[in-house]
DNA sequence: CTTATGACTATGA
DNA sequence: TTCATAGCCATAA
């Protein structure tokens, strides 16, 4: 794996807003490789965390589910977070990302 | 060259 | 809506 991937995945995941989330295939997108998404995510297994500038905990599924078993924190833990920034959830589980889905500017 | 694996995604039942 | 399968890319055996 080229780390330069790892340092433009960061890049990106630090400009999703307070309130927001973005797909791995979306970061992938923006990255100019939209086929990578499985490495993005590995990028965010492999992040420093919040502490370090990257909220990974904002990188979702295309489907808005979160990533099970590999959670920071614990299970739940993703999810609280997401839901004191204000991101919303469906009774399924889910963000709601109709609204809160991030679109670069 | 063929398989296997993985914080992915799209498609079909 | 949910679950299962196939396709996807890069690396390793």
């Amino acid at each position: 794996m080229d780390e330069g991937f790892f340092e433009r995945a960061y890049n990106v995941v630090r400009q999703i807003p307070c309130g927001r989330v973005a797909t791995y295939g979306q970061i992938a997108a923006m990255m100019g490789e939209p086929r990578k998404a499985r490495y993005v995510g590995f990028a965010m297994h492999a992040s420093p965390g919040v502490a370090g500038g990257v909220p990974c905990h904002r990188v979702v599924f295309a489907d808005g589910s979160l990533a099970p078993g590999f959670a920071f924190g614990g299970p739940g833990a993703q999810r609280a977070m997401l839901e004191d920034e204000g991101v919303a959830f469906t009774p399924s589980g889910r963000v709601d990302m109709r609204r809160c889905r991030w679109e670069a500017l």
